[in-house]
DNA sequence: TGTCCGATTGGT
DNA sequence: CCAATCGGACAG
């Protein structure tokens, strides 16, 4: 965390599947007034706009929960999903391409303690540890993430991300729960950091 | 305005 | 396997 260098926005302004796999192994920061929350992250997920059944975006849909999409890369889209959690995307590409990475799990780093708190749990032992942020609702309440930072710029300082260390290997699978997008459900767009224990099920490995 | 449904989670 | 829970998208 210390000396870690801050994602600017030219890393987001790429090719989605492209960034999709080098957000892996970075770093996602989150500051309040609660104090700061660090994760690695292990898993991600692409949503590939305008011809993607799964995305938000399918078939140019342009509305006032997904118009951060369709703005300039290295913004956070957050979304309420079945009337409780929320969901973190990282927005890429030129403006006016609605493209965006879903942020599907993180190894924490750090604040580990007010993660716990804010996931409701009593006390935090290592076999807790691994339920804190193993899924996007989760990892969106363990870092105290909602609706309010919609539209969140990457590169200030509430929300970021910054380089990581350490080697690993890139695995792919089906993306998860999006069986309605027909043809689009099969796309090998979820990537993974092979064998880290905190990726969410189902896992392949 | 009314209806349908979801990029999830946690408990049975 | 299934309920919880409600905002968003779209039809009328």
């Amino acid at each position: 965390m210390r000396n870690a260098k801050k994602l600017d926005r030219d890393f987001y302004e790429r090719p989605t599947l492209a960034v999709s796999q080098d957000l892996l192994g970075k770093l996602l920061v989150r500051e309040s007034a609660q104090g700061r929350t660090v994760g690695r992250i292990v898993e991600t997920e692409a949503y590939m706009g305008i011809e993607d059944k799964a995305s938000h975006a399918y078939g140019g849909r342009r509305t006032a929960r997904n118009k951060v999409m369709w703005g300039s890369p290295g913004h956070a889209y957050v979304y309420l999903i079945y009337g409780m959690y929320w969901c973190l995307n990282l927005v890429t590409e030129e403006e006016g391409i609605p493209r965006a990475v879903l942020i599907r799990a993180l190894e924490p780093l750090e604040g580990q303690q007010l993660m716990a708190k804010r996931r409701g749990f009593s006390e935090l032992n290592p076999r807790k540890k691994k339920e804190l942020t193993n899924g996007p609702g989760k990892l969106c309440m363990a870092m105290g993430i909602d609706g309010s930072l919609s539209g969140a710029d990457l590169t200030a300082d509430i929300l970021y991300l910054a380089e990581g260390e350490g080697s690993f290997k890139i695995i792919t699978s089906t993306r998860i729960n999006v069986d309605y997008a027909e043809e689009d459900a099969s796309r090998p767009w979820r990537f993974m950091i092979f064998g880290n224990p905190y990726v969410s099920r189902p896992r392949p490995f």
